[in-house]
DNA sequence: GCCCCTAATTGATCTGGATCAAGGTACATC
DNA sequence: GATGTACCTTGATCCAGATCAATTAGGGGC
């Protein structure tokens, strides 16, 4: 894994406009400048998109995770979304980004120009159709988090992200463990923080305690194993009934 | 004013199924079960919707403010969203209510029973054009929120929220006025908490700190007169540039 | 193996906002 | 005017999570 290059200069081989100067792009792929839909890849950590960038295509992850963050004057920073494979990234008829886009883990996006795909929406209607069932379903998601971020514990918060992540984990690979489940975190402990409106301290310490409680088993400080998985819904704070509802 | 029947019990003369019956389903309207579209008013206070509830319509605010609201078991809230004139209430395809509605002022609703909408949007494509372009707003909005409740303090929570209730109550009346803005805060304190993942008591006391300060003048509780736009802004912790760049 | 560097843990202390507890105020009803 | 009542303010105290400050793993690269 080689670092990224940053030279902050616009990149002149590809459509999208930004600070950083992918390792794709070093190399001169003209056919970029020619296809409506490209593919793009990132390493871990990488800079995708800065908030105020010119921002000339949309994407679909199609392998890894990005992170959607806004962040404050004095360094503050939230995290108000995680893109995962099939997720969406940049609106229809928006120019600018409103927020930083980061790859979590080695990141694959298929871009699409966002001119002749704004075009595509007009005319062709099932995929319109498609990118608004997507967008209500973010827009659920955003709602869930807010409950998140406003009124639950420390605690309450990290069950919930642990929840959250091995249900999508146990989705992506559909091939269903009996019972309990292990997964990797793909966060830090300070993107965890970021997401939870916490400091990563006390992420490391709410963690540390549902270890003790025998809520969560760790393997090193990534892999996790879940023995029971509705003790951990438990912790979370929600109804327990809460996906039949919904 | 008179209060609001309850009886948890079905209403069986308009298409929506609530546990309140509303002052308009106690003299049955049989119009309502015939067309596409019908009106329904709401008085401050009153539920519309309750979380889990059958859903048989959408709904566009004609006048008025709705809420949306999560609750947990033991009581704790959180307000997800705000409805204003002319925003889109429910989900095609959504049969279940995921979180409950209610009316914050007197309150219309513009309705439409979901089948036929959803017909409607597969047949006419500037509709669906315009669901999406709304539900990417709120989208954005949500994101912003979670900035708000993830990282703000209690004092810059109160300055967003009153200088997002004067952008857009200045929106609304366009008649815009040269300088300064004076509104009617459609909000009790509770709700403000519940909005922004406080309590009352500290609402209350961040406003009277904003006052002290001279950020607002209020006049009795819920007319606000902010004297200088930026002052507040520069209290949101917000970039003063933020409007230009999103 | 060893070194280096980043990520994570853990401890001690501080503080912003919650909680508990009175009062005060604006309105509506009689 | 008196009485209610819902809403709001203000004070005293407490505590969950932030902040400050060391250590302690992990995990490459050599």
């Amino acid at each position: 894994m080689k670092p990224p290059v940053f030279n902050n200069r616009e990149c002149g081989t590809c459509p999208i406009r930004h600070r950083a100067v992918c390792a794709r792009c070093e190399e001169p792929e003209l056919e970029y400048l020619e296809s409506i839909k490209y593919y793009r890849s990132y390493e871990a950590g990488q800079p995708i998109i800065w908030s105020g960038d010119q921002l000339d295509f949309v994407a679909s992850v199609v392998v890894g995770i990005a992170s959607l963050t806004q962040t404050m004057e004095d360094g503050r920073t939230q995290m108000i979304g995680l893109l995962l494979p099939s997720d969406f990234l940049g609106r229809p008829g928006r120019e600018i980004a409103p927020y930083d886009v980061t790859a979590v883990s080695n990141l694959t996006l298929c871009c699409f120009r966002r001119k002749p795909f704004e075009k595509l929406l007009d005319t062709t209607h099932h995929v319109s159709q498609r990118l608004l069932e997507m967008t209500l379903d973010e827009l659920d998601a955003a709602r869930e988090w807010m409950l998140v971020l406003g009124r639950k514990t420390a605690r309450e918060k990290i069950a919930s992200l642990l929840s959250i992540i091995a249900r999508r984990e146990a989705h992506l690979n559909m091939a269903r463990s009996p019972d309990g489940s292990k997964f990797d975190l793909p966060l830090t402990r300070e993107a965890m923080a970021n997401y939870l409106g916490l400091t990563l301290e006390t992420v490391s310490r709410q963690i540390s305690a549902l270890k003790r409680d025998g809520v969560i088993i760790l393997e090193g400080n990534r892999k996790v194993f879940i023995p029971d998985f509705n003790r951990l819904i438990a912790e979370t704070g929600d109804d327990a009934d809460g996906g039949l509802l919904t």
